[in-house]
DNA sequence: GTGACGATAAACAGCT
DNA sequence: AAGCTGTTTATCGTCA
């Protein structure tokens, strides 16, 4: 009765040991790419600036164009950087930031603290991990638009007080405000970057699901401004304005960030370094931001305006040594006056459509979002367990919700162990699912191009091997030499010793009552009795330790189909039969056993009993035996009548109807 | 400690 | 005769 096997299980390596990190590769790339923008440029950082112009020699009228132009430039190369940066896979510190920041919901639900980006990897498959970051982006866009509207609005003040401050005021004494403007400016701008610092170590730190949404606005801040501001000013702010009204301004906008926080005495070396490292996962990303990671003018002294040693204000690449020097070219270069203005609204442009863009992606996010969130906050069949089974039958294309989910019958532990485990080697992917619930066919699925190349032994028993094989053929059958071809196309694993999992591959053939010989005009083919196998496996989650591993690992995330499974669920039966998954009763009917695999809590099926036969219906009984040698009675079985109708035996249909029909080899059938 | 399961190894038989 | 296929048995390790 109580079986519990979980044949899936695979037994190397008892778990532990991730592959590390390649996971990360795979989550990013693999996934798909839901991401939102990934905008390619990377951005190397530097400034786009490229025509270089001369330290402004040119004619008035061609500086004020070109310079316009320029800042053009700028706000596109801005918002590459920004998208790409957010989003794009490159940033592995964003990335990994922003995943440490913010737990995904279902993350959250399945570990309360935080988790490390290791874990979150292991953890997560790639398309969670994509779901992160989207999740991640998606909060940094809304803060950088938050973000961009408040500079909007200093510059815009700013100007205005600019212009009215030059009319009234003599030039001179405007340049006068101007340095002790721009001093405070620096120094504000100092305050931010190491508040935002502070704000990010400590959301790291305590990064808490709970915090999710909390968390976002904090945090987010931090992120976001590190990053922007010093690009954004650059566009903008600087330039002169008036000290006082600026000084207002900034205090209202930093105010809320900084300025009360920090003093100005806060050391310079903000951001770069530290706060990459120190946060493996991510925050270091809003940090980073500043392209220059060699740069270090920022760190002491920094200005907006100012970076690699030379001036960024829109068309001037001024190289000035220090800030000193940079704030007397800012003043004797950029001055208030109408080309600076004339820049400034041409960057006020710029930013409004940075922030028309934003919002236009940010809202592709969040719909991105929305659309792959539903499921996993949906609702997720608790009672059941798992069902797993179902999940099996299909062979890969089948099926899979989206991540596999297993029901998170527990969210016992995260998952990741059990492909951690064996993919020594390598990328450990989260394994979907295993078993369970998505079982190989989805795991191999994500992970087809890893066990393909890596000499790492899959994380499924041999019979769950061969019932794979077997379910992925239009046919559902195979030929023994054909289920070794798959074996090695399918694993680099089975590559070498051949002479040992072949032996082991006929020996489960053999072994297991799920395992069909079906003489064939050919020769003999070999097909699944699904029912056999669901009863053989034992549910029980609480069976094989490695299976639960597998499982949990791949319901932890599994939750994400909750929907699904609780689809299967209601069915009790999953998918064996896939018909059986439209019908759900004829599904039960059909699979008694199913409930075990399932994971369900071993619910004792009478029939559970390897030797007693389950209720099934005679028809469904008949398969199972049917199979076994005789076609004529597969004729028998082939519909087990029910409901669902005879699947079509023909169609793809989930393995599962196949397996029933398939049970009757072609040619008996014929 | 026991039982169940899976993996591995090996012996053996039948067939091509 | 060799190799493949299929069955069976034994042993070992793991886990509940």
């Amino acid at each position: 009765m109580m079986v519990e096997s979980a044949s899936e299980t695979i037994r190397s390596a008892p778990s532990g040991q991730n592959g590390v990190g390649s996971i990360s590769g795979q989550a990013d790339g693999g996934g798909g790419g839901a991401g939102a923008a990934g905008a390619g440029g990377g951005g190397a950082g530097r400034d786009p600036a490229a025509g270089a112009d001369s330290n402004g020699e040119m004619s008035p009228a061609e500086l004020l164009h070109f310079q316009q132009q320029q800042a053009l430039q700028v706000a596109r190369q801005l918002l590459l950087q920004q998208a790409s940066g957010l989003s794009s896979p490159g940033n592995n510190d964003s990335k990994q930031s922003a995943s440490a920041v913010q737990v995904p919901v279902s993350v959250a639900m399945m570990s309360p603290q935080m988790l490390t980006p290791q874990q979150m990897q292991q953890i997560l498959s790639p398309p969670q991990l994509q779901a992160l970051l989207q999740q991640q982006q998606a909060l940094m866009l809304q803060q950088l638009q938050e973000y961009y509207k408040k500079q909007q609005e200093q510059l815009h003040l700013q100007l205005l007080t600019q212009q009215q401050a030059g009319k009234q005021q003599p030039k001179e004494a405007l340049g006068n405000k101007q340095l002790a403007f721009q001093q405070q400016l620096l120094q504000m701008q100092q305050l931010q970057q190491q508040h935002l610092l502070n704000l990010q170590r400590q959301g790291l730190v305590s990064l808490q699901p709970s915090q999710a949404s909390g968390p976002l606005q904090t945090l987010p801040q931090a992120a976001v401004c590190p990053t922007d501001l010093p690009q954004l000013w650059k566009g903008e702010g600087a330039p002169g304005q008036p000290a006082e009204d600026s000084v207002k301004q900034e205090g209202l906008d930093l105010t809320g960030s900084a300025t009360t926080a920090t003093s100005f005495a806060a050391p310079p070396k903000v951001s770069p370094p530290l706060s990459h490292h120190t946060l493996p996962n991510g925050q270091p990303t809003v940090l980073t931001p500043r392209r220059d990671s060699s740069s270090h003018e920022e760190t002491p002294g920094s200005h907006p305006l100012y970076g690699h040693g030379e001036c960024k204000w829109p068309g001037c690449e001024t190289l000035c040594e220090d800030l000193g020097q940079f704030i007397k070219h800012l003043n004797t270069e950029h001055a208030l006056d109408d080309r600076s203005t004339a820049q400034c609204r041409v960057q006020m442009q710029v930013v409004q459509q940075l922030e028309i863009q934003l919002a236009k992606e940010s809202e592709r996010l969040q719909a991105m979002m929305a659309h792959l969130h539903m499921r996993p906050s949906e609702p997720k069949p608790f009672s059941q367990p798992v069902t797993v089974s179902a999940a099996d039958s299909f062979p890969d294309g089948l099926v899979h919700p989206p991540t596999s989910a297993a029901a998170p019958v527990t969210p016992l532990r995260p998952p990741g162990l059990s492909s951690a485990s064996l993919h020594s080697g390598g990328p450990a992917r989260r394994r979907s699912s295993d078993k369970f619930c998505s079982p190989i066919s989805s795991e191999l699925a994500q992970n087809h191009e890893f066990y393909k190349n890596a000499d790492v032994r899959p994380p499924f028993t041999y019979a769950s091997l061969i019932r794979q094989a077997i379910l992925e053929t239009p046919d559902r059958q195979l030929t023994l030499n054909e289920i070794y071809n798959w074996f090695t196309r399918m694993f680099a694993y089975f590559r070498r010793n051949t002479a040992t999992w072949k032996n082991a591959v006929r020996h489960n053939l053999s072994l297991h009552k799920c395992f069909v010989r079906v003489e064939n005009v050919k020769g003999a083919v070999w097909t699944v009795d699904e029912r056999e196998y669901q009863k053989r496996r034992p549910p029980k989650m609480t069976g094989s330790p490695t299976l639960v591993k597998n499982m949990i690992s791949g319901l932890s995330y599994g939750a994400l189909n909750a929907s699904y499974q609780a689809a299967l669920a209601e069915s009790s039966f999953p998918l064996l039969n896939s018909p059986g998954m439209l019908n759900p009763g004829s599904a039960s009917s059909l699979l008694p056993l199913s409930h075990d695999e399932v994971g369900a809590p071993v619910e004792p099926l009478p029939s559970n009993g390897s030797s007693s036969p389950p209720r099934l219906s005679p028809s469904q009984y008949s398969h199972q035996v049917q199979v076994k040698e005789e076609p004529a009675e597969a004729e028998e079985d082939r519909r087990p009548g029910p409901p669902l109708g005879p699947p079509n035996p023909s169609t793809a249909g989930p393995p599962e109807d196949r397996d029933l029909e398939e049970e009757l080899p072609g040619e008996e059938l014929s």
